[in-house]
DNA sequence: AAGTGGTCTAGACCACGGC
DNA sequence: CCGTGGTCTAGACCACTTC
């Protein structure tokens, strides 16, 4: 519930009555704060297609008569528009929807990945097991050496090509439905994120260059000592926890990483 | 010159005096704005290492004394400072120098990797040309199918230990310092960015894994065969013009690219 | 309870952009 | 010229943390 508040010491005179008496009337919709209601109508409004990219957004003046509020509360809802990117403030003429943004470095399962190239994600299980000897590992996902690990071993194929070795590592104490879910068809960060409640936020990656082991070569379908894509990838909940560690191998010509780096 | 305005409405009691008459006196220097002047004092004091990370910055209530200003102009200068990563706020319990940042997918040239490895860049210029050929290359950089480009090749190396070997091509006619710069001692991002007046900005990075053919294998010493990291980049310049583009062979296990991806 | 940041008011003057 | 965003005032009440 808003009740009005805000009564600066100026307000002393009568014109404090311009506060309409709705306070136990209608129901002001939760503690949202006022600038909030302002950037959602403006994103709703975007997000509907109403106002395009380079549209005109109602001024600082317009927003603070519209929404009944004071220029200051207006221009912070604008401001914080336009410092997340959505919209675009040039001086003197106006606040304008922001073209949309391509995300640059974005952090993707393989399936998601399939998925914006508008193909469907296919994968082989190799080999689904809990293990408890690796040291190393668990040291990078913060447990003690002995930590039981759930570990999962897939090829990844696009169309009927196998393109990708993957092997992922994690707590299988924490994340046991993991354990059981159908990998082959379902993708890990959606388990995660829907099933374990886990928010995924960012991974630390290291990319190098081997070439295929006879293992792999087999797994693959390619000769020996094919030079292959190394991707090491230790994926952070929200939270900052590491949360799992991913080692891909990827077929060259079938797999370009693109990043951008920023000075 | 900042004469005294704003003067509110309400400002009509005879208050208005605390307004001391330096007027014409101090040299208020500068049109730079009061949230601008604390948030410089702020950040001059986390410089000099009077404020460490952890240090709790003045409140607003004490900035607005200190700086004689209103809150709002003080809470402005400590939501930015937020806003850039330089403090952190908590609510209830106050505003905090926020930890050094480490930058990730930094754009770095290769003398800039290794100064910041404690190291000292060294190289062996392979070849330094003009060329007009190269098509592909010469759309990539924006330009005519046969312009002019200078081509630079040269060894890198870590210690005696040749680790990678790049490739850069850059508009001859735009930039003809780049061809008579001694590049085996100087960084080609320094030339552009302290000789030609370009301000590089980003890169677009392709990467992938390859093997060394014969002539890369002699030139790295290594088998023929090696498998190499190739990256390839296209940088851009802050009008976001692409200004140079870059194939480096990087030898594996010698060099790791790090990167971090966001959700 | 004291102090902090978060939200908000009802205005002010200025610098800039486009007509 | 008029409308826009940029800076600023002198306060207010609230939610939160710390003691």
């Amino acid at each position: 519930m808003v009740f009005r508040k805000n009564l600066p010491a100026h307000a002393d005179t009568p014109e404090r009555l311009h506060r309409n008496g709705h306070s136990a009337t209608m129901a002001n919709r939760s503690d949202e704060p006022a600038y909030r209601k302002i950037q959602n109508a403006i994103r709703r409004r975007i997000d509907s297609g109403q106002l395009k990219p380079g549209n005109v957004v109602p001024s600082e003046r317009e927003l603070a008569r519209i929404h009944g509020v004071s220029l200051m509360t207006a221009r912070h809802a604008l401001t914080e528009l336009a410092r997340d990117g959505i919209v675009e403030r040039r001086h003197g003429a106006g606040t304008f929807v922001a073209p949309p943004k391509v995300q640059f470095n974005k952090l993707l399962g393989y399936t998601e990945q399939m998925a914006s190239l508008g193909l469907t994600a296919r994968s082989r299980i190799v080999s689904s097991s809990v293990v408890t000897r690796e040291h190393e590992i668990a040291a990078r996902l913060g447990l003690p050496p002995t930590a039981r690990l759930g570990r999962l071993e897939r090829v990844r194929l696009a169309g009927d090509e196998a393109v990708a070795l993957e092997v992922c590592y994690w707590s299988a104490d924490e994340y046991p439905a993991l354990q059981h879910a159908p990998m082959d068809r379902t993708s890990l960060f959606s388990v995660l994120e829907r099933d374990c409640g886990v928010q995924l936020a960012y991974a630390d990656e290291e990319i190098d260059a081997t070439d295929a082991d006879q293992r792999m070569a087999d797994l693959l379908s390619l000769p020996k000592g094919t030079p292959l894509l190394r991707i090491r990838q230790l994926i952070f909940s929200s939270t900052a926890r590491a949360t799992v560690f991913v080692t891909g191998f990827y077929r060259s010509g079938r797999h370009t990483l693109r990043i951008r780096r920023f000075r």
